[in-house]
DNA sequence: ACTTGGTAGACTGTCTACCAAGTGCCATGA
DNA sequence: TCATGGCACTTGGTAGACAGTCTACCAAGT
C-alpha cells in the first residue's frame, strides 16, 4: 500500500526568499505517486487504472484521484477512456523515435542558449557533474550515473534561460527515461566523453559547436536504442499480447 | 452569458473512420470556452477567476470548471494560486521573448522532418495555402492571412510526422497568438516571401534549408515583435502598476 | 505613523452521496 | 459459430457540506 506522504516540493527558489513548507494539494501528491508507480512498473503498460481503486491505495477520495489522472493524460503518461477508464499508456514503436526527435531539437537549442549565457559558476557546475558522472560510470554505478546524468542534462536546459524548453524538455526526459530505462546501461564511455566535449564548448561559449555536440549526442542514444531494440525484437513471443500490426514505414 | 453548446469537437480524424458524434466531455468544452474568452480579452489578464462565478457563467457545476481550470494551469494560460484561486495569466515582458525561441526551435526542426517526408500531397496543399495567404495579405485581410499563416504552420508540423513536436508547437503557438496579436498585421509581405522559399526548399527534400529558412523566419517574426514594442512602450505611462526592472540582457 | 491583533467574508480543497449514460463481458439462444 | 440481450462496472457530472486558508479591513496599542 502505497500511501501519500505529502513530500517537500523540491523546487528551487531564487535563493534566500525560501517560502516556508507548504503542504501540496492533495492531486499533486496523487499525480507524482501515480508517475512513480508507472516509472517504477508497479503500474504495469496496459493496465486498467479505476478511480476508487487508486483512491482507496492512495487514501484519498476519487477527486484528486480523477484531477490527477486527467492531468497524466494530458501529459501522455495514461490513455483515459470515457466511460471505461484509464490505461497504462502502451508505447508505440516510434514513439521513442519521436520522443528523441523531440528531445533532440529542445536539448540543442538549450545548449546553444545555455553556451550563450552561462556564467562561471554554472560552468564549475558542470564540471563537477561531468567529474562525478565519469566516476560513477567507471565504478559501475548505473543508478548514480542515470542520476548524474539527468542532472547534467537538467541543468543545461535551466541554463538556456527560457522556461518553455525547460518544461517540455523535462517532460519529453521523464518520458524517455521511463521507456528507456531497461536499455539505460549500455552507453556509458562513449556519452561521457560527449558530456565533456559538451561541457568545453558550452564554457568556450561556442553556440554552433554546444548545439551541434548535443544534437549528436542524442542522436547516438537514439542509435543505441534502435541497435538494442532489434538485438532484443525477435527474441519477444510471437504470442504476444496485442497482436497490433507493425508499421516500421510510417516515420 | 456564454453558454456551453457541446459543439462537435473539430478534431481531424484519420478521415474515412469518422467516429460517430460523440459528445465531448464538459471540462473539454469549458476549457475551449475559457481559452477562448482568454484569447479574445473576455477575461483580462491578471483578472481573478472564481469557480462558481465561471460555473454559473457557462451553465455547468464546480467540477468541469476545475478541471478545466487546473488544465489551463498546467499549460500557462492561469496562474492557480492554493486557497485563493485562479488569475488569469499576465505575460512577463522576456516571456513572448522566450516563446518565440522554443517556437523556433520546434518549428524549424518540424520543418527539416517536413523536408525529409514530404508527400507530393502534402507540397500541393502547401503551394496553395501559400497561393491563398499572398492573395489575402495582397488583398489587405488581415483575420484571413493570420489564419492561413497558423494553417501553414500547422500543417508544417505536422508533417513532420512527429506527435510531440506537433503538440508542443501548438502549445505555443496559441500562446503566442494570444501575446502577439495586437501587432500581428505588422509584417505581412516579407512573411510570404519567405514562406514561399520554405516550401520550395521542402518540396526540393533539403532539410537544411528548410530548417534554416524557418529559424530565420520565427527570427524575424522575433525581431518585428520587439521593434513594435519598442516603438510602442516609450508611450506608456511611467507610474505603471509594478515598477520590475528592466531585464533586456537576459535572452 | 506604524505595527499588532482580531474579525469577517470569500474561495478553494476535499469529501460524501447520488444518478445517468456508456462500455465491456458473458451467457443465452438461434 | 455467431449474434443478442442483459448485467455489472466505471466514468462524468451534480449537489451539498465543511475545514483551512487567503485577503481585506478595522481597531487598539506603541
Amino acid at each position: 500500500m502505497t500511501t501519500i506522504s505529502a513530500g517537500p516540493g523540491a523546487g528551487a527558489e531564487p535563493a534566500g526568499v525560501r517560502h516556508v513548507k507548504r503542504p501540496q494539494p492533495l492531486r499533486e501528491s496523487v499525480y507524482e505517486a501515480l508517475t512513480e508507480m508507472i516509472i517504477d512498473g508497479t503500474l504495469e503498460r496496459g493496465r486498467h487504472l479505476v478511480e476508487v481503486e487508486l483512491a482507496g491505495m492512495l487514501g484519498v477520495s476519487r477527486q484528486p484521484v480523477r484531477e490527477a489522472l486527467q492531468r497524466l493524460n494530458n501529459e501522455g503518461w495514461v490513455d483515459l477512456r470515457p466511460g471505461f477508464g484509464a490505461m497504462v499508456h502502451v508505447p508505440a514503436e516510434d514513439e521513442v523515435d519521436q520522443l528523441l526527435a523531440a528531445r533532440a531539437a529542445l536539448e540543442s537549442e538549450s545548449a546553444r542558449l545555455a553556451a550563450r549565457h552561462a556564467s562561471k559558476d554554472d560552468v564549475a557546475k558542470l564540471r563537477e557533474l561531468c567529474k562525478v558522472g565519469t566516476a560513477y560510470q567507471e565504478a559501475g554505478d548505473i543508478d548514480g550515473t542515470v542520476r548524474t546524468n539527468a542532472e547534467l542534462h537538467s541543468l543545461i536546459t535551466q541554463m538556456s534561460g527560457n522556461r518553455f524548453l525547460v518544461d517540455f524538455a523535462a517532460q519529453v526526459d521523464r518520458r524517455v527515461r521511463w521507456y528507456y530505462t531497461p536499455v539505460a546501461p549500455v552507453r556509458g564511455a562513449a556519452s561521457w566523453r560527449e558530456h565533456n566535449r559538451l561541457v568545453k564548448a558550452i564554457s568556450d561559449g561556442d553556440e554552433d559547436k554546444a548545439a551541434q555536440i548535443m544534437r549528436e549526442h542524442t542522436e547516438h542514444t537514439r542509435k543505441a536504442y534502435h541497435d538494442l531494440q532489434a538485438a532484443t525484437e525477435p527474441a519477444e513471443s510471437p504470442d504476444e499480447a496485442a497482436p497490433r500490426r507493425r508499421r516500421r514505414t510510417v516515420n
